[in-house]
DNA sequence: CCGAGTGTTCGACAGTCATCTTACATTGCT
DNA sequence: AGCAATGTAAGATGACTGTCGAACACTCGG
């Protein structure tokens, strides 16, 4: 019975932090990086909760990029969820741009990386 | 005659580049900085052209003064001029957040810092 | 011409960060 | 139970960065 029944075995559920609470050079510094813009932006091109950390195509290993996710849960910005085996994840648009306002649209302007 | 003549002994006018040339990450990385942050801030609340490098109180030497301002204007955020031995300083609103509308307006908002 | 004030550059140093490899835990399928 | 897939944790490493001290360059005033 695959029921979300507790008791012994879980997994430490992932540690989030409300962008409310996210100092404003924790959330500069979580978007200054590329791998972490372009984790944002397949983010924000995907429905909410459909796309599993090992669905992002960055040029990283399994281990830095669970590293990013971390940066970004700290950060306010990716909100994530155990489903089997796999972490599903959701952008908190609304959250993060009633806190940052602005900031996420400009992060996501497909204007220039490189 | 203290007239702008050239000849020999020029200082080397600061190099600046444009916000429009700037990519997202350098201005992203530039905010992610609390001695910045707050280089900006003082720059904010005074007049264009007042405020010499020295004028500034963080907490810091005068190379490490002299780095930021360097990654400042990198960013497209700070314009220099010379005026005799002082370097003055205009923060550049306009033409920033021109290119990153309400980028600068985010940075500077009195909210947190530490 | 010398000296004070101002700012940059250079070398060194410590701290942080992004990355990898390896090992481990959890889940679900067979 | 065994196994593949997924994600995290720990340690090592290399690169970048913020800082300082010292040396240097330029400007202006005595």
């Amino acid at each position: 019975m695959p029921e979300q029944a507790e008791g012994g075995g879980h997994r430490p559920a992932p540690v989030h932090t409300h962008p409310d609470h996210v100092p404003l050079l924790t959330a500069l510094s979580a978007l200054a990086d590329p791998v972490r813009i372009r984790l944002i932006r397949d983010l924000a091109t995907h429905p909410d909760w459909t796309l599993s950390c090992s669905n992002f195509d960055v040029p990283v290993g399994r281990a830095a990029k669970s590293h990013h996710f971390s940066v970004l849960r700290d950060a306010g910005l990716v909100e994530q969820r155990d489903q089997g085996p796999k972490r599903l994840n959701r952008l908190r648009r609304e959250e993060f741009d009633a806190r940052f306002p602005g900031l996420l649209d400009l992060a996501l302007r497909a204007d220039d990386i490189d």
